[in-house]
DNA sequence: CTATTATATAGTGATATTGTAATATTGCAG
DNA sequence: CTGCAATATTACAATATCACTATATAATAG
């Protein structure tokens, strides 16, 4: 009977759904678009029409990301009129995103057009 | 037609990769086990039978999830003998963990078991 | 009321992740 | 070499997420 750890039952589990409530969040963040859509709403609220303009997504796409955002409540819905202006909840949400795009900067990933499009970034503050 | 807004065609496309490896990155932390395994390991090198104890879980998962981590950059492995020692490659690491932790405490999610746990791990720093 | 604009949601097939179990590899002792 | 302990990888069914299309809701105008 080689390696016979294994899991014990009946632990308190309390420990495991923090964990379980981080992940989800990490979750929100992970998709390409929902990071475009943060990195355009850090820089203040934007209509779903505005997003759309900016990064050149289809309607049905922008809405359906920012409900995962919704959701998860990092972002705040209000209506204007016709129009809903999106807003970053919390201000750590851009300093998480600045934060990941430090620890790129420092040594993740480094293809050559990748890393030119970095440093603009960086350049950009 | 209502709504005509489509997405364009033919645009550089580079300012899409970026997003595109910062959502891998977060795909990477989007795992209650492996947000249990770097909250471990940003505390300093652990091996994987020490993993396996401190978070009760069994051998497969441990080195499975590890793997992940590892192939996106973010954990090191090291033998040490039979055993094989894993550390976090950046310290930044841990700072993201811990603005992620602030966004929680917050305002994001509250259930009263949950909110408990989060100022039970404040309080360890 | 109808029409129009802005946004949201639902349906769907393709693809990716997950948990679990089985198996493979690696390093050391004898 | 053989045997064993620590770790890694593979396989696979269940589930989740995706991109995309179609449709539904909401607000305003006339």
């Amino acid at each position: 009977m080689p390696t016979p750890r294994g899991r014990r039952a009946g632990e308190p589990a309390a420990a495991a759904e923090l964990p379980a409530f981080k992940a989800q969040f990490f979750r929100a963040l992970a998709h390409p678009t929902r990071i475009r859509l943060l990195e355009a709403l850090v820089r203040g609220g934007r209509t779903v029409q505005e997003l759309q303009d900016a990064l050149t997504l289809d309607q049905p796409t922008v809405s359906q990301q920012l409900a995962v955002l919704r959701h998860q409540g990092i972002v705040a819905a209000q209506k204007e009129g016709l129009s809903v202006r999106y807003t970053v909840r919390d201000p750590l949400v851009g300093e998480l995103l600045e934060v990941a795009r430090r620890i790129f900067n420092n040594h993740l990933v480094t293809t050559s057009g990748l890393l030119r499009e970095l440093q603009r970034e960086v350049r950009r503050g």
